[in-house]
DNA sequence: TGTACATCAGTGAACGCGCGTTCACTGATGTAC
DNA sequence: TGTACATCAGTGAACGCGCGTTCACTGATGTAC
């Protein structure tokens, strides 16, 4: 079938913004192409009428998780007290229990790391806004890596009081 | 054939070893138990004599890799001097570009995090010798992610004059 | 305005490849007597 | 000490499965006249 050019787009966006979700939630290795279409609402041979290949859909959806995040970023650093709401948030359980709804850099930094140049460009615009608080992510990045709930939390509370 | 204990011991102990070396250096997804094998000098028909699974190996990788940094953590940690070296030695370019020799956590969290509670649990001896400096975590991972290298130089820069 | 054809997003089956895992077989060393 | 058999790490072919990608086909909408 034919579809206007606003609902073709619509549908971009939305295979771009599930599998954001799903990669930051799976990571790019335990997340499907079928899986990604499914999500969006369609089947996976209609993939390649939106994107080249599977590398394709990566970039643009690193390209849009970091937009997002660096809106963000910007909003809640405009104030001292943005700031520290920004702290308390990016530390939260709720962040580290959620990384589908979460920072695409605490996800996916590290596959993003071994991926292609174009890849590693796409992750860049986000990186600006947190780097100087690379406490923040290497917490939750250890947070979410241990087995010990006790442990996770006190990683988040050491953090939290090194950085507030 | 047959083998004394001690030889069989040591293949083990090199096929732990290499594969602690591969993953960190191109994640888990990116190696294969045949290059495991083949990079300790067997073929990876014996793998299933010496592991049980491929997730075994994995254990057993992080275990190794954990207890080999939590060491040298522990070495350097003794002397304020000691503490200064090995801060510089971690946000180092050599550091950064050379994950295979390097800290299991810069190179493998995020994968760990999306894996089994076992290898969580196999995770968390290196977690406790780092977690207090998360900041020299946050800026490899960051800086091993970007394409710029300037940016990279300048991630690795902000986070030693921070703690330093 | 109506008719014929072109377009193209979408569907679902199929292809090809790589990887974890299995398996029959080998042959050097260990063990029983 | 010598002989016969058991053991088991190692080899390389094969299996099975999942996934990215391709492809023939569909059918609603757009375009030409």
């Amino acid at each position: 079938m034919r579809y206007t050019a606003k609902e073709t787009a619509a549908k971009h966006d939305r295979i771009v913004r599930e599998a954001s979700r799903l990669f930051r939630e799976k990571g790019f290795e335990n997340v499907t192409v079928g899986e990604v279409m499914q999500a969006a609402g369609l089947t996976h041979g209609a993939f390649y009428a939106h994107f080249e290949s599977r590398q394709d859909l990566e970039k643009a959806a690193i390209a849009w998780g970091q937009a997002l995040s660096a809106g963000l970023a910007r909003k809640y650093g405009a104030t001292k007290k943005g700031g520290r709401s920004f702290v308390s948030e990016y530390l939260s359980s709720r962040h580290r229990d959620n990384p589908g709804d979460g920072c695409t850099m605490a996800a996916l930094a590290q596959e993003v790391a071994r991926s292609t140049p174009e890849i590693r460009a796409a992750f860049e615009p986000g990186v600006e806004e947190i780097f100087r608080n690379a406490a923040l992510l290497g917490g939750v990045v250890l947070a979410r890596a241990v087995e010990d709930n006790a442990l996770s939390d006190e990683i988040l509370e050491a953090v939290r009081r090194k950085v507030g």
